[in-house]
DNA sequence: CGGTATCCACGATGATACTG
DNA sequence: CAGTATCATCGTGGATACCG
């Protein structure tokens, strides 16, 4: 991965996609913003269980560099930070749900109801 | 990455597709194999430009464990050997086509001509 | 031509502890 | 609550040499 100002030069736009969500919880991490609309850091932990503190904080300050995730810092006590998609970032999701459903249907057993997303 | 029995659990289908198109150049040898249809070992090695043998070897193992690219033996002197995408394997090109264009527009400069490809 | 076999470097991730 | 700091680990990929 990396952060904006891109290492490139790549060939295509599909490699340069593959660094915005190469990191190995981005797409969860996107889901889970997709489905909640808005979550807290806390929140997002429980969302992808097995990701440690750290590289969730990483994976989120690559991710809002990219510009497919926002970050909203409320100066409260306790403190309080909201993350939730971009335009951007919603369409980047958008995007993936045909790469969704050929995993649905290619990798994972075949396809039980055409309606589960994802 | 992995080969056929996959390690998942997988939380959704695109994490599993992740995995299957997760090496740093496979995304290249589909498209490659997509444009031209068949290719020798030789030439996708020109056709991925900085790639080494070693990883080229590795990566196609990978991808036809996967079953998205077919290896044709051609019991000849010299070695001659074919790769092409299986069907499973065009579908996932198609499939990366949003994303090709999500990167494009996003991450590339803007859209200089919307036809060309990824 | 189409690979394998070794060895190695590096970056990404994990574990744990600590802080404003 | 929302991180940061530090260190250990592990896997991917790179370099080079060799083989059927």
């Amino acid at each position: 991965m990396a952060t904006v100002p891109r290492p490139g030069p790549y060939v295509c736009g599909i490699d340069a996609a593959m660094d915005v969500i190469g990191g190995k919880w981005k797409v969860l991490i996107l889901w889970a913003l997709d489905e909640r609309g808005s979550c807290r850091f806390g929140e997002l932990r429980r969302l992808v269980p097995g990701i440690t503190e750290k590289v969730l904080a990483a994976h989120l300050r690559e991710l809002e560099a990219d510009g497919v995730v926002h970050r909203e810092s409320y100066q409260e006590v306790p403190p309080r930070v909201e993350y939730s998609l971009t335009p951007t970032g919603a369409r980047l999701n958008a995007a993936l749900a045909p790469l969704g459903a050929w995993g649905r249907e290619h990798v994972l057993g075949g396809v039980p109801h055409p309606d589960a997303p994802r």
